[in-house]
DNA sequence: TTGCTCCTCACGTCACGTGAGGTGGC
DNA sequence: TTGCTCCTCACGTCACGTGAGGTGGC
């Protein structure tokens, strides 16, 4: 075997780090959904150990939170990296600040239409749940 | 081409007929999806034109309208070909009445389930919503 | 050393989207 | 006859699920 460069990285931050089983332990996921996160760019480990293993920390635990938030609202995967990185952007007060403000703002927008569109949804649903118990009964 | 049985099915029914435009436009589905549903033995049209062009009565979009209220609700097309099914068999007050007030009622009991989880998701967006707006603000 | 956890392919699935190339309906 | 609508493949996509075969962590 080729040496692939199994690069063992202490994580910069400080804290509790995680094997991808805790992870998903944690936040109700699947091993496979956590590695399709990280091939989409969206949670990527802090680093792995010299097996490979990935080690994630609380940050990636935060995002995988997001990304669940995310969800209902029917975001793509792609959606949701732009989201992220722009959060991150906003937080480590880097550059980019005002376009990372204006690409959340952007998100703010589409969350409420969003939102809309679910409660529509949900009253469509409460409706055929009705009729269903409606039918039921009729004889 | 063999004579692959081009059979003009006049429908028994009587009212309007459509072409599979007339049913995309009337419920703003696509004709893929329509098709898609045919494959899946969801809608199946009431005949064929002598040239193959699939002829729909109001009973399809009637299924088509049911189909789009299950959506929101998660189910799949297979667990939507046997309610659609129970529910015609209540109608057309044939055999087996029972076996299909049977089948609508444990989905009138899953619609509860997952509207109180659609419910759920809801409050999750609205919060998530609510904190990107946040976000925005704060410098 | 034994298990349990983790790893990487890689194909499968579900509900369609999206052309390609051809023909019917009025 | 001209257009617009419809037809059937058939491959693509998105977000994972599901083994297969192998190895790391403690």
């Amino acid at each position: 075997m080729e040496c692939e460069a199994a690069v063992q990285v202490a994580p910069a931050t400080e804290g509790p780090t995680y094997f991808i089983g805790e992870v998903a332990e944690r936040t109700g996921l699947s091993l496979r959904s956590l590695r399709h996160y990280e091939e989409a760019g969206l949670v990527i480990p802090a680093g792995r150990t010299a097996g490979g293993f990935r080690i994630y920390t609380d940050d990636a635990v935060g995002r995988v939170r997001v990304i669940m938030q995310m969800k209902p609202l029917g975001f793509s995967l792609e959606e949701m990296r732009l989201l992220l990185s722009a959060l991150d952007t906003l937080q480590t007060s880097g550059a980019d600040q005002d376009q990372a403000r204006e690409t959340v703002a952007l998100f703010a927008v589409l969350a409420e239409e969003r939102c809309r569109h679910l409660r529509e949804q949900l009253t469509i649903a409460e409706a055929f749940s009705t009729r269903l118990s409606s039918d039921i009964g009729r004889r």
